[in-house]
DNA sequence: AAGTCATTCAACCGTGTGGTTGACTGACGG
DNA sequence: CCGTCAGTCAACCACACGGTTGAATGACTT
């Protein structure tokens, strides 16, 4: 564990996508399919299919294979992250920067994020670069 | 004006780099100068300077030309639509996702984000895709 | 076993990104 | 004016991305 901010590279540029945000909120109410998910857009199956992949690498969904069908679950707790990140960020501007600072600290010794992220999930600590 | 959630987007992708948030977090506080913040950085100005771009093109940042010096400040209140959204996203989990509905049916009918970008610059609205 | 449904994989294409170097523009300091 | 300092611009490179199509894999149906 403590993976390093490769995990938030990772979920905001999952998020960079207008139709990765979408998939996030089709599947965060309930389980869906590929197929499923792929009937809203107007682009192939396999584009889908990668944007699913990135989702998943980045933590944002988990997959259950049912026999043929795969069905893909949000776990928005892997927010977290990307989260607490921007609330420093304008708790920084609002506060006076001290909030942001003390995120970063925070992220530097350890980890200690002052955000939410209760079922387990992808925390952080220190790697470096890209 | 209405100008969709390209802005979003562009603020996700722009905090997907580890070296850009580093700058982020490096001008809060305080406004900077371009060879400031590169020498933080084991890269070249050049490198910095586009970085800097993909900031302010992304309203993350403005650029006060100061005679040949280019001072560069935050503004934060730029990720106000992307926290708005993580958290609108996240809340959905914690609270039974109407509240991501409730985001999205408000960000669809016309637009009213949390956000601020006083000083006129990238708008929002609606377009469609990417 | 054959067929078909669900999904991924592989190859390819065009465009964007993150970085480099070297040339350019513009403002200061003599 | 001349030099130099601050910064961008342009060309280039390698690689990742978002999309396509067509073939491959795997699990149900008959």
């Amino acid at each position: 564990m403590v993976e390093g901010h490769a995990s938030l590279d990772r979920v905001f540029a999952a998020l960079a996508d207008p139709t990765r945000r979408r998939i996030l909120e089709m599947v965060l109410p309930r389980e869906l399919r590929v197929t499923e998910i792929a009937e809203s857009f107007s682009m192939s199956l396999a584009a889908i299919s990668k944007h699913l992949q990135v989702l998943e690498r980045a933590g944002l969904l988990v997959r259950r294979r049912a026999g043929r069908a795969h069905h893909l679950r949000a776990k928005p707790e892997a927010v977290g992250a990307a989260h607490a990140w921007i609330a420093a960020y304008a708790r920084g501007w609002t506060d006076g920067f001290d909030a942001l600072q003390q995120y970063l600290d925070a992220q530097h010794g350890d980890q200690r994020v002052a955000d939410a992220r209760p079922s387990g999930g992808t925390k952080k600590g220190r790697a470096h670069d890209r």
